[in-house]
DNA sequence: GGCCGGCAGATTGTCAACGATTTCTTCGCG
DNA sequence: CGCGAAGAAATCGTTGACAATCTGCCGGCC
């Protein structure tokens, strides 16, 4: 799965770092949901001062939000902090994919075309965490590839912060990112073409924002009126 | 000097942070200068404990590197790097000042023509500090007018480790940001010309590259050869 | 019966001391 | 006189305990 193999030691920051973005990316930590510190060092087997650490560098890149003595809790991204996500993914993924196309080994496009396998077999599977959770890291194995990691490190934030977005303002039912777009953008990719590559993602990216609803958004802990609706 | 009015409260992190990216944007804290912890506690005047959690955050940026039990220090980035951070400014300040041209009111004009005639009262001054300062904040404040905070803080980021890239391969003499170009930015932002204002920030940024030396790179901490030469 | 104040529990924020690693100095040797 | 090694000093990383704050609950009062 990684792009690269970078041997993590287990019970370090990059470690439990990352397999907090991973939780997150796979919308198994809905926004709101509350990290405890005490149970991150059991779940994780290290010291508060560590689990702390974790957290902070978390909350700088706003995937967790640190409130003063009350804890630290999934971000829960406001519609004005989803534009902007969104707009500066549709800033910088065109931009990406233009050094994609300049840069992909045909190694490369192989392994992008394996990701896309992966993810049309998991929604065949229906297996969400595991779809949502490629779909997103498509992205940023497209960052890879552009071989930049100044970029690739963007990606990353703002692939997680959109999947909060997606699990705060998405659609239930719809799929995240339909693999046919993937798809497309790979043929382009593979063809060489930037400018097409450039148009696919950025219809890719309109698709996903269009499909949110940024009105009101799901509320915080427990919806209530889906509750009261359903039960009675 | 602030876009905005955050009241930001003394000794805390956010007050910490901010005045170190102050310091590296100036350039009075070159690459490779080590930030030792007893330094910065009794400079601030706040706890270990504080100063540690700002220097994680800096690394985070990676603004300052952190080594094991030998301490932080102010980064200094590869050529690798360099080129990762101009890539990605190429990447993103034409889509940002695409936003600006749609979104920048008369104020918003006026004040960036104040900044301007700060930048060249400081260059007539030879006020080199504050300067290089002024020039690039000149591009995080046209982030701020493109009113998205995503980018903002990205360009906060880049535009900082701009200036570490300048202390290490910028020839010495050389101005970092010609004014001039930033006035030619301000005329086609006024003009309302999307494509003209993106050509003149790649320009901008192409001269700003082009005037790198990216091979070698300054030495470390001391430069000897600058040392005896003058001396001796 | 409803509301407000106080109290107990839990969680977080801070601080201080200890242990580990590195670096500088100094001494001895070649 | 130069080089290497051992000791000492300084710095960093970690752990633990303590204090402050917030949440939830209970009882008293209106």
């Amino acid at each position: 799965m990684d792009t690269r193999a970078d041997s993590i030691l287990p019970g370090s920051e990059d470690e439990i770092v990352g397999r907090l973005y991973a939780a997150v990316i796979e919308q198994r930590l809905p926004p709101g949901t509350k990290l405890s510190e005490a149970a991150l060092c059991e779940a994780f087997g290290v010291g508060r001062a560590r689990v702390r650490r974790c957290l902070l560098l978390l909350a700088s890149r706003e995937i967790v939000e640190l409130h003063a003595n009350r804890g630290a809790f999934v971000s829960r991204p406001t519609a004005v902090q989803a534009r902007d996500v969104f707009e500066a993914r549709r800033a910088i993924e065109p931009a990406l994919v233009r050094l994609a196309v300049e840069r992909a080994s045909d190694a490369d496009l192989d392994r992008l075309e394996a990701h896309l396998a992966a993810e049309t077999r998991a929604h065949g599977e229906h297996d969400r965490p595991l779809a949502v959770s490629l779909s997103g890291r498509f992205h940023v194995a497209l960052a890879g590839i552009a071989g930049n990691r100044v970029l690739e490190r963007m990606m990353d934030e703002l692939v997680t912060r959109t999947a909060l977005i997606l699990g705060m303002y998405g659609a239930r039912g719809t799929d995240v990112c339909r693999t046919d777009e993937h798809a497309a953008i790979i043929a382009s990719l593979r063809a060489r073409d930037a400018a097409a590559t450039e148009a696919e993602m950025l219809r890719h990216l309109g698709r996903i924002e269009a499909s949110l609803d940024l009105t009101g958004g799901r509320p915080a802990a427990i919806d209530l009126v889906g509750m009261f609706g359903r039960a009675g």
